[in-house]
DNA sequence: CAGAATCCTTACGGATACTG
DNA sequence: CAGTATCCGTAAGGATTCTG
C-alpha cells in the first residue's frame, strides 16, 4: 500500500477515499460480516454451523467473508486435522471489540426501523412526476 | 412490502434477510451515506457544497443517496425557487440520532485500522498455495 | 444550480460441480 | 466436512449528455 501525503491529515479529512472509516465500512458494511460476528460472539463455531445459522448465505460468501475477517485479524481459523477435517472459527480480541459499535448500530436500527419504514411509505405515496409529464 | 410471518419474531431472529439491522446496514453501509451524514452534521448544505466536500462522489450517487436518506426520513430537502434554484439539505431529528452510532464505528475504525492493516500485510505475506501445486 | 436520462463497464454474488 | 473452481446473471456505479 502506498503512503499518501493525505494520510497525515486523515482524521481531519474523513471524506477522502482512503479514510479509516470508509475502509472499515467496506468490511463491515456488506451483507454478511455483521451476522457472522454476531454468531461468533455467542461462541466459536465451525463452518457448517455458521452456514446453518446464517440464513441465506451461500457457501461462497461464507468462505469469502470469513477469509476477509481472518485477513483483518478479526477472526481466527483453526483447522483440526481429523477425518473428516474440522475447522473452527472464533473471534479474536480485536474481533470482540468490534461487537460494541455494531451493537450500537443494531440498537439504533431496532429503535428507528418503525419510523424509517413509515417515512418510506409516506414518501412512496407521493407522486413526484413533474406536472405535464405523461407516463 | 409484503408482511411475512417471520416479522413477529424479527428481534429474536437477527439472521433473517429482512431483520432491522440488515436493512439499516443496507442504507448506512454503502460508501457515501456516512460521509453525507458527517458533512450535514456540521451544518446544512446545498447540493454543490456536498459534491465539493465529499471527495470522489459522482453526481449520480450523491443524488441517489440523498434521495434514499430523504425517503428514510433522515434528511430534509428544501427547494428555494430562486433563479438559479437553490436546494438545501439538512439532517432531521432522526438523522441526528444516527450520528452517535456512526461516530462509535468511526472511532473503532481509527483505533483499529493500524492493527487491521498490519494483519492484512502479514496475511498476504504467507503463501497459501497447497504443497505440490505449481503456478 | 440541481438534477434526470442514458450508456456502459465492472464486480458482486448465486448456482453448480468437483476435491482433499 | 470444508472448502476450490468455474460459469453466469444482475445490478451498482462512473462518465457523459441534456434540461427546467
Amino acid at each position: 500500500m502506498v503512503t499518501t501525503p493525505a494520510e497525515s491529515t486523515l482524521l481531519g479529512s474523513p471524506y477522502r477515499a482512503d479514510c479509516p472509516t470508509r475502509r472499515i465500512l467496506d468490511r463491515v458494511g456488506d451483507r454478511w460480516t455483521v451476522l457472522i460476528v454476531g454468531v461468533l460472539w455467542e461462541g466459536d463455531a465451525r463452518f457448517s454451523e455458521l452456514r446453518r445459522r446464517i440464513e441465506g448465505i451461500s457457501q461462497k460468501m461464507l468462505t469469502q467473508t470469513l477469509r476477509g475477517l481472518e485477513r483483518d485479524g478479526l477472526v481466527r481459523r483453526t483447522v483440526y486435522p481429523e477425518v473428516p477435517v474440522r475447522v473452527e472459527y472464533a473471534l479474536t480480541g480485536a474481533g470482540r471489540t468490534l461487537r460494541e459499535p455494531l451493537r450500537m448500530l443494531q440498537e439504533w436500527a431496532v429503535e428507528h426501523l418503525g419510523d424509517v419504514s413509515a417515512s418510506q411509505e409516506a414518501y412512496d405515496r407521493v407522486d413526484r412526476t413533474p406536472a405535464g409529464v405523461t407516463g
